[in-house]
DNA sequence: GCAACGCATTGATCAGGATCAAGCGGGCGG
DNA sequence: CCGCCCGCTTGATCCTGATCAATGCGTTGC
């Protein structure tokens, strides 16, 4: 069990508090929230639940990442979600979980017991709207990651990821990426290739290519640096507008 | 323009009516919508709008086959939604569309204009729901559709289209799908290779290999037999329980 | 200090699907 | 009726990324 440097009691110092599902929720709404919510807290590697179980509850990520994949009958998988800070676990009104779900780090979820929280969704409007507007963002993510998938090659597909990062990173900054920034990858090769439909060793070679051609420097073997965000971007295959919605 | 042969005038005989955006209204919420709906028809091949144009209407589809796609800029195009009748189009809340919509086949649009739209999402609870669990439940279909883009070999990619198809038609029937069935394909060769992120040469040559082992029988170019329902979804490489959300 | 392990890198070879190219067949317009 | 075009099929070859394999490197535990 990891420790937390926040008050894990209260939603008023949650650093969630203003991006998760219950962003938009009244005092009201949330002093209902607070009632039937918990905290769980699993270490790194661990799985949260596989496909197929029986899933009574759903959870916003507090701390940490964790993986929706699937696997096929081989044992090929698949990297399908990654959530991160904020993002929402589980479905309204589906008992099953459709994947497995792994924390990809020490990881903690703001737990709501089902049933509960459906019932709250069906009194209160905000949280439902809240969730609508969420899952509209992870469809358009889906959709984009999809393009990646299927048309995108290795190199481009890694060079996606890094931007994708970067701007995730920036973004928690409230900035732009910008030249020179660098951070921490938050998946090893191997989650990567899970991401992306490549193997590890193809991660790895074409980190390396990037390395090679001045496009990315590496600290260590998870911090990178990007000295030209526009020449990165450049190498995803996206045209000009770098595919940005919103 | 195509004929139809339902009234276009009324919601009562819409043939989407259970399954639309609309499916949960109270008859006074319909009023309202019906006081802002209006048709539009599209020729098959026709563009309905381009990614990065002002889309000032949401809309439901009532015949015909959508697709959403994306395009590298390159050239490289990967669809990322197939819309069937009485599927959702657009986003409440966004002026631009961030894929290029086409219309598959003749195609017919139930449109809102997406301002009054969102008032009356903002002002009644069964809209809002509504469009909650259709986006749930084609987050699902994009995650299961990012498996088969990653991890599938092409044989598998066309064995799970075919039987994607199948189970749709046969939800249409309300039926399961049964050994020797057979539907239309609604797609070219090259739209089920945008699908798969293949190219249509691959698609060809599969089906052929699918029609060569006896998996598939083939009448004309786009009529498909399934001699052996079980067979084909052994084909798609998913484990057992053929990967069935719900 | 060293063994053992997990993660990553790099090399050699292979194969699945892309690419380039030719030809088929049915529907449509002239 | 013919010629053309579009959607599709099939063949030959190429190339990207998978596979199999060995090694490096940092951390942990003895």
């Amino acid at each position: 069990m990891n420790d937390q440097s926040f008050d894990l009691k209260s939603c008023a110092h949650c650093p969630i508090r203003h991006r998760a599902v219950c962003a938009r929720c009244e005092k009201d709404e949330l002093e209902r929230l607070e009632e039937i919510k918990y905290y769980r807290s699993y270490e790194a590697g661990r799985p949260v639940v596989w496909a197929g179980d029986q899933m009574d509850f759903v959870a916003s990520v507090v701390t940490g990442i964790a993986t929706l994949s699937q696997t096929l009958e081989d044992g090929r998988t698949q990297m399908v979600g990654l959530l991160l800070p904020s993002d929402f676990l589980g479905r309204p009104g589906r008992a099953m979980a459709p994947y497995d779900v792994t924390a990809n780090s020490d990881l903690t979820l703001c737990c709501f017991r089902r049933k509960p929280f459906e019932k709250l969704m069906s009194e209160t409007p905000h949280i439902g709207q809240r969730l609508l507007e969420m899952t509209l963002d992870e469809l358009d993510a889906a959709r984009e990651w999809m393009l990646i998938l299927g048309r995108k090659t290795a190199r481009e597909k890694i060079a996606s990821l890094l931007t994708i990062i970067a701007q995730r990173e920036a973004a928690l900054r409230q900035t732009a990426p910008k030249d020179g920034s660098s951070f921490d990858l938050p998946l090893t090769r191997e989650s990567m290739a899970d991401y992306l439909g490549l193997t590890l060793e193809t991660v790895s070679r074409q980190i390396s290519a990037l390395k090679r051609d001045g496009v990315i420097t590496l600290e260590g073997k998870r911090r990178i640096i990007v000295p030209d965000f526009e020449a990165l971007i450049a190498e995803t295959g996206d045209d000009a507008d770098g595919g940005m919605l919103v």
